[in-house]
DNA sequence: ACTCCTCTTGCTACCGGTAGCAAGCTTCGC
DNA sequence: GCGAAGCTTGCTACCGGTAGCAAGAGGAGT
């Protein structure tokens, strides 16, 4: 495999110096038609491109942005990631996947961002611990921090994401509306401080409405079944009289499991035995076979903001913006 | 934002060379104990770590890969996104996510890709022209270049893929066992290799068994709508007498569609009234409200694979691996 | 024809590392 | 005690661009 040209070897081709070269790849360079021309021809049978590394190098931008999903299980992060890559695209910036799991810790990963010169780090719907962050955020020369997709309390560091508060109001507004006065919750990982707000702004809702006491099913993590497993639990620990009649779960993933055991394990109808419901409206819940109510994110205008943000388009600071409810058969 | 530290801002720290700070950063390097502790401590309070935009400059590896994705649309790619992440990070690779849809032509993000000297290029169940790939892929310094799940035709670009003619074996051998013996299939988009090579070699199998005439349903591209749709017009239009029995799909995401459309629109009972199976498995074909037959990619081997050669632990050459049947109720 | 001004071109210095040579210092064998 | 071998260390040159200065070229005005 041969050697990509450089601008040297163009030069030499073209009979003038390596800067000029440079020049008729600028875009707004002081360079004559004539020159532009010649080096143009002759990068073209040279077949030479700038070297955006070496670019890169000398003015301290890279174009490309580190993106760190932690949960792959949610099928939710798929067409927002493909949303958030053709945007940065689409402004010339380039995504970096991180996988943040249980085999890569979140400090490596940092500071391994923080060597590749990141033009941006968004932190994608993860699991962070705060602490974690804090101190790698103020780092001299670390790149500017956004959580997408998920609160934040990290001072200094913005989030864009979806309004919990105002989405359980209309959630549980409309539960209300629809007559359940027994409301139960299903929790994923317990830690996450998105869960503990979501739970919270719910059982606050229905505490207004004068409705104490939601129960509370315990996932534990979020995937489908580890929601079949919590609503079998609690199917089997529960007596039908004293059962909640309407189930949130707190994202949709866990809804489905949840809804599969309900039906078929314990041949309740949904909604009139138990209503489901979710959170993302993520495809499979919107199909006949579920017709999961469910809360669409504004994945569009976060990921819009998001990349305004990067770009320094819009100043970088905290955005909560409103979903929309979903209703369907389930509730 | 302070600047990061550069190695001769720790050199002078320390009292030694720039060059002598390198060697504490590199191992293996010839350094004495003494001079690497102090180097450690000097870095430690200027918080320097090596700059890998440098390095990548000067020993031409980025240790970055490039992994072009045009479907977002089947959920297939998230969990190979993820496992193919996992073992590049393992292997210090980082996946740089390009989104190859319709708002960008696939010529310009390859010449990009030759610009960013990214380690290597995969193209992870594109699909490309096989015209457009073959210019670039023999350009002087472009990445070497991987078909992932996906077959490829294109010379000196090695392909890790299901072995689709297995498969279908497997399946129609299953199939034919079952009784089924009036075959239906489901295409996604036509111009595919991919989607031939399922049809042609189902077809082919069928024959085998003595029976011809195959009938084809064209959804034209992979979503669940586009399977409503045509197992929608299909049904619209044929008698339930001469109905096929089995309808195999290109892949699940089509098949979920069509189940949903023969179930809840018809009437019809899967599989007695009609079978259908799908190809990929993803998750909710695995729920019970679906219980759909279907086909694994052995995505953990194809994916290891794939890291193999790109690491050059392995010889990069095209591979067929073979996958597993998933029978469940809806075949 | 001459001056002045502007546009173009080449240049040095630099981005922050790597590669590999050569000098200086140890260490060891005899 | 001395020379040879081996380890450390500093050095030059380089990766392929960018930034901005200064000299040269060209054109307008008088």
């Amino acid at each position: 495999m041969r050697k990509r040209a450089t601008a040297k070897e163009v030069a030499e081709a073209a009979g003038v110096s390596k800067w000029t070269v440079i020049r008729a790849f600028t875009p707004g360079a002081s360079i004559t038609d004539a020159s532009r021309q010649k080096v143009l021809q002759a990068a073209e049978t040279l077949n030479y491109s700038p070297n955006l590394l070496a670019r890169s190098l000398a003015t301290n931008t890279t174009h490309q942005v580190a993106v760190f999903v932690d949960d792959f299980a949610n099928p939710h992060k798929l067409p927002v990631l493909e949303l958030l890559s053709e945007r940065l695209q689409a402004e010339g910036l380039l995504t970096v996947l991180i996988n943040i799991n249980r085999h890569f810790d979140h400090v490596h990963a940092l500071i391994n961002a923080g060597q590749r010169q990141f033009d941006a780090v968004i932190l994608f719907g993860t699991a962070f611990r705060e602490e974690t962050l804090g101190d790698r955020g103020l780092e001299p020369g670390f790149p500017p921090m956004f959580v997408l997709a998920r609160g934040s309390q990290i001072p200094g560091v913005p989030a864009i994401a979806c309004d919990a508060e105002r989405a359980l109001g209309e959630i549980v507004d409309y539960l209300f509306d629809k007559g359940y006065r027994r409301p139960g919750f299903m929790t994923g990982a317990r830690t996450l401080s998105t869960a503990l707000g979501r739970r919270h702004h719910y059982a606050n809702f229905w505490r207004r409405k004068g409705i104490e006491g939601v129960v509370e099913l315990a996932a534990g993590r979020y995937s489908a079944e580890a929601g079949a497993e919590a609503a079998r639990a609690y199917l089997n620990s529960s007596s039908p009289a004293s059962r909640i009649d309407v189930l949130m779960c707190e994202n949709d993933i866990l809804a489905l499991g949840a809804m599969d055991v309900v039906r078929s394990e314990f041949g309740l109808r949904v909604p009139e035995d138990l209503a489901v419901v979710g959170f993302d409206n993520i495809e499979p819940g919107g199909f006949p076979a579920y017709g999961l109510t469910s809360y669409e994110q504004p994945n569009e205008k976060m990921v819009d903001i998001m990349v305004a943000m990067i770009t320094g388009k819009r100043t970088a600071k905290m955005m909560l913006l409103p979903g929309r409810l979903v209703p369907r058969s389930s509730a």
